[in-house]
DNA sequence: TTTAATAAGAAACGCAAAGTATCTAAGGAG
DNA sequence: CTCCTTAGATACTTTGCGTTTCTTATTAAA
C-alpha cells in the first residue's frame, strides 16, 4: 500500500482509528485486541495510535465510549413487573454484545493502570440513562399504588445494571430469559417492597412520594 | 542451577508448580503472571507446566482452587444487621485480596476458552459456605422474630457475593467500609424485608419457617 | 508564494513471553 | 538389572508490544 488517499489528521484520523478499534473488538473480541491490527485496518501506523493511547485499554475504552450514547430507554406497560423484565431485558442485551469482555479485559489490566481504572470506575457506577429509567419505572408504580412511597437509594437504582453485568461477567454467556425472571422476581421487586415498607431508615437517594402528577 | 535437589514427580511436582504459580499470582499479579515464572519458581520448566495445563488461565485457576476451602464464618451477634456486616465484611476481605483481579484475569480470556468459562462459573455461582452462612443469617433472625419467615431463593443467598464482587470488580479498589453498609441498608436488608412479606411468590428455594428448634 | 513547524506514515528494532520440539537422564515398575 | 515414563534443559518460531528513526505530506506562518 503506497498511501493512496491523502493523509487525514486530527479528529478524521481519530474517527477513523476508533472506527477501526471497535469494528476489531467487534470481530476478535478484547481478548485478540491488538493495537497492531488496528493500525492496519485503519490504514495507519502504530506509532500514530501510541502518540493518542497509551495502550489496548485505553484505546478500546475510548472505542467504547464512542458507542456508549445509545437510544434511551422507557418501558410503560402499565405493570412494575412487566417495566422491569423490559429494563433488565433491555440492559442484558446491551450488556451481553461486546461490552462485557471489554469490561472484563480491560479491567484485568487496570489493576496495573489505576488512571484506566477510574475512567471504567466513573463509566459503571455513574447516573445513567438506566438508573433514570429505574427511576421512572418506580415511580410509575408508586403513582399506579403498585408500590408504597419509598427513597430509591442510588445503588438501588444501580442494581439492576450491576447484577445483569455481574451475571454477564461471571458465566461469560448471554444471560438467558430465565436468568432476568429470576433477578427481577427473586432480587429486584423483593427489594423495591423491602425498600417500600415503613421499616426503612430512608436517609439518602431521591423521595418518590405517591402524588407524582 | 544443575538441578541441585532429586526429581519431584506427580502429585508433589503438581504442588510444587501450583505453589509457586500462587506465589506468583500474589507478587505480580494476574496481569504479569507469566508460564516461564512459575516454572523458574517452580524450579521446574515450561513443558512440565505445558503437559498439565493448556496456559495461565487454567494454571491461575487451578492455583486459586486449592485455596479455595478456607476457614468457615458463621456470624451470631444477636442482630441481622450486625451479623449481615459481618459477613459482607469477611466477603469484602476474601474478595479483594487476589481473587478479583485473578477473576477479572481469567475472563478476559474466558471468551476464547469456554471450558475455562465453565470452571469459573461454577466456582463462582454454586453453593458456597457463603451462601450456607446467608441461611444461617437469616434462619435466626426468623427465629429471633427480627424477619417474617421467608423464603430465601439461591439468587438472594449468592447476591452478597455478588454485590462485593461486582463493586470490587467495577472499582478496582478495596471495597471500603461505607461501600459495604450501603449494600447491607440500601440492598440486602431490603431485599431480605421484601421476600419476607406476605405478597412474594416464594415458589423456589429453601424455606426458612419461623420454627427452627 | 515561500518557508518553517507539525504530524502522518513506513520500517525496523529490541524485548518479552507464548507455545512447541528435541533431547537427556532420572527414578519408578517389572 | 532393564525398561518405560516423564522431568527438566535448551533452543526455536511466532506474535505483539512499545519505541526509535526517518521521510514526507499538510498546515500555518511569514
Amino acid at each position: 500500500m503506497a498511501e493512496p488517499r491523502s493523509r487525514r489528521r486530527g479528529s478524521e484520523l481519530e474517527s477513523a482509528i476508533l472506527d477501526a478499534a471497535w469494528a476489531e473488538l467487534g470481530e476478535v473480541g478484547y481478548g485478540r485486541f491488538t493495537i497492531e491490527a488496528v493500525a492496519a485496518r485503519a490504514g495507519t501506523s502504530k506509532p500514530v495510535i501510541y502518540r493518542r493511547w497509551t495502550g489496548r485499554a485505553e484505546l478500546a475504552l475510548a472505542a467504547w465510549g464512542r458507542r456508549v450514547p445509545v437510544e434511551p430507554i422507557a418501558p410503560d406497560t402499565g405493570a412494575l413487573r412487566d417495566d422491569l423484565i423490559a429494563l433488565f431485558t433491555w440492559t442484558a442485551k446491551r450488556v451481553n454484545s461486546v461490552m462485557t469482555e471489554i469490561v472484563a479485559g480491560v479491567m484485568g489490566e487496570a489493576f496495573r493502570h489505576p488512571e484506566v481504572a477510574e475512567i471504567l470506575r466513573s463509566r459503571l457506577t455513574g447516573p445513567s440513562p438506566l438508573t433514570e429509567a429505574v427511576g421512572a419505572v418506580v415511580a410509575r408504580a408508586v403513582a399506579r399504588g403498585e408500590l408504597e412511597p419509598l427513597t430509591l437509594p442510588h445503588r438501588a437504582a444501580r442494581a439492576p445494571l450491576d447484577l445483569v453485568r455481574n451475571e454477564s461477567m461471571t458465566c461469560g454467556v448471554p444471560t438467558s430469559d430465565e436468568t432476568i425472571t429470576e433477578l427481577v422476581d427473586d432480587i429486584y421487586l423483593p427489594l423495591l417492597r423491602g425498600l417500600a415498607t415503613p421499616t426503612g431508615p430512608g436517609a439518602e437517594g431521591s423521595t418518590v412520594p405517591r402524588d407524582v402528577s
